[in-house]
RNA sequence: GCGGAUAUGGUGAAGUGGUUAUCACCUGAGGUUUCCAACCUCAUGUCGUGGGUUCGAUUCCCGCUAUCCGCACCA
């Protein structure tokens, strides 16, 4: 098992910036803090553990990939509840200038200061006089809020929109939920997932990859009918993982139990947690070092139903990879309320209800004329009666008094078959941090080891990942093996989803180490029979083995 | 954002108020070599950035940026 340390967090840190892997990104202007890039070797990690995701999670059957904007009107991620949640709020000393933040100063004369709107903050501050911490002068400025999503424009100058960069590819598969809905022919359960940039302008990001200012998302919004009870079959994961959940505490047992005993509060967050596992397994993660967390009562959204993540252990201690949130109905219904659409599902009821509907309605040519602009509401008021209710009524519609008669009414009386309802439907969530969950397979695929007493590293990176499929080379580049290299190298990278390289320079063992430092699985050498008989040395990385096979039968 | 530490080739390190900044590994070229970082020759490539002190700063001082560690923050 992988020893976590400080010094080897160093070399691997140091392998894989020489090597082109994950290095901080623009580095000849100084840096951007929160920013890295992916180099000549890790853009490709990247693309196969994004690859690796889309095909895992679409294999579920009822799953479809979108891909969004990232430049997000401003009222999108004001319905989401970003603006309000992405913000801290701020307030500057006038003493010393220094700024603090409002719930902070007031957080002993409220027990939860951080839920509190702006306004509620300034009386609070007005009302107490916190000193401030740096200068304990008690005279504040204006409460503010600082957002910590990046801000933009849609279009130029004084016509421009605000906007921001999404924090989370999420809202784009609520948005979309009514095209998506129709692509699956109107039937629940079905999913979007969509991977792609997402960006939060953190205030100060650390270790590494794990806090990035501009990151790699991947999200599942998987949308159910809360009333159809779930029928996932949990037989194929007979393995007991680590669960720390909020009840129980820290235990080990399968997801199927966990589900059975209610611990994981839905099913389909527990088979959305099993999937998981098992996507991490197949791109390095080393299961030893996984666990999952439930997130407390009070830690969780306040919509949020259960919420568990994964979390993987590596050098910088456990972090959180993986976030699965049943979501209840919260981000379809917010934009619902905010645009006026419709976001949702139809239910056919088994059997069509016979409804009877007795009550009141207004004659519109009487009442209309009579209340004028408040004859909505006496509709809205008369139709909620009862049906033995008596006219005339009075009734109070904001401090007005008004008077129904019997004129103004009609009676409703039918019966009605009712044959299934709109709802809105709930979303469970799977919410991956791609760069988080590619540091740790690097991580724990990164092994430090000796061969004939020398240190020698490679990265036992699963092939479905590992950023080089194969690499060519000549023993030595004369007589034409280096020809025959160059063709047998060609014609691989021309192969679907292969990606070849070529090495020739130093000797055979050092090039058999460079390839095994980057985790290239296959090393095929040509060598003077290859010119004679057209078979190659195929190596292995993992087991050093040496086979001979024809370059007609090459296994990619 | 606060406090502390740090910043020298691609990587890891050494070193200095003064001529051409040192070492190992890596990388490239040539030679050698019939399968696991071998060897020989040669070569490329560095004092984060801006200011100050100074005849002269990579070295001393200050700002900035970045990195690491605490605190704070955190889907």
């Amino acid at each position: 098992m992988e020893e976590f340390s400080d010094e080897r967090l160093a070399r691997l840190t140091g392998m894989l910036k020489r090597r082109g892997v994950i290095l901080p990104a623009f580095e000849i202007h100084g840096g951007a803090a929160g920013l890295y890039d992916f180099g000549p070797v890790g853009g490709r990690l990247r693309n196969r553990v994004n690859q690796t995701w889309v095909d895992h999670w679409q294999s579920l059957g009822n799953v479809v990939e979108i891909s969004c904007p990232t430049v997000t009107p401003y009222s999108v991620l004001e319905a989401s509840g970003h603006v309000g949640e992405f913000s801290d709020f701020l307030t500057e000393c006038k003493g010393c200038g220094a700024p603090s933040r409002a719930d902070h100063l007031v957080e002993e004369f409220h027990p939860n200061a951080e839920s509190l709107s702006r306004d509620e903050l300034t009386s609070l501050i007005k009302t107490h006089n916190p000193p401030c911490p740096s200068c304990s002068d008690s005279s504040w400025g204006p409460v503010e809020a600082q957002n910590l999503m990046f801000n933009t424009k849609i279009g130029a100058g004084a016509s421009g929109r605000q906007a921001f960069l999404r924090p989370e590819t999420a809202q784009g598969m609520f948005t979309s939920f009514t095209s998506i809905y129709r692509h699956f022919r109107e039937r629940l359960p079905f999913g979007a997932i969509q991977t792609g940039k997402g960006y939060r302008n953190e205030i100060s990001p650390r270790q590494g990859m794990i806090r990035l200012r501009e990151f790699n998302m991947a999200e599942l919004e998987y949308f159910i009918d809360p009333e159809v009870e779930p029928n996932h079959d949990f037989s194929i994961w007979t393995d007991n993982v680590m669960l720390i959940s909020e009840e129980s505490g820290e235990i080990k047992t399968t997801f199927g139990e966990a589900v059975t005993a209610g611990i994981i509060r839905h099913p389909t967050v527990g088979y959305f947690m099993a999937w998981t596992m098992d996507f991490l397994g197949k791109v390095g993660i080393n299961p030893k070092h996984l666990r999952f967390r439930q997130h407390e009562s009070d830690e969780m959204a306040h919509y949020a139903q259960d919420c568990w993540d994964a979390e993987i252990l590596g050098s910088y201690g456990w972090v959180e990879c993986v976030g699965i949130a049943h979501r209840g109905c919260y981000d379809l219904s917010a934009h619902e309320e905010a645009t006026g659409q419709k976001l949702r599902a139809w239910r056919t009821f088994p059997e069509p209800k016979l409804v009877e509907i007795d009550g009141w309605t207004i004659d519109g040519a009487k009442a209309g004329p009579a209340f004028r602009s408040l004859a909505g509401r006496v509709k809205e008021i008369v139709e909620g009666l009862p049906a033995d209710s008596t006219f005339p009524l009075s009734l109070d519609i904001d401090g007005q008094s008004v008077e129904v008669l019997s004129e103004h009414v009609k009676r409703v009386q039918r019966s009605e078959n009712v044959n299934g309802e709109w709802f809105v439907p709930h979303v469970v969530e799977p919410a991956f941090g791609i760069d988080r969950i590619i540091w740790h397979l690097l991580d724990h695929c990164y092994v430090e080891t000796e061969k004939s007493g020398e240190s020698y590293t490679l990265l036992s990176l699963p092939e479905l990942v590992s950023p080089v499929d194969v690499t060519v080379l000549p023993l030595f580049e004369k007589d034409g093996m280096g020809d025959l290299a160059q063709k047998i190298h060609r014609d691989l990278c021309g192969r679907r989803n292969v990606f070849s390289s070529y090495d020739a320079s130093g000797s055979i063992g050092r090039r058999y180490a460079r390839a095994d430092e980057i985790g290239v699985p296959w090393c095929i050498t040509v060598d003077h029979e290859s010119l004679v008989d057209g078979s190659v040395t195929l190596r292995s990385r993992d087991s050093g083995e040496q086979t001979r096979v024809l370059i007609s039968d090459l296994p990619f």
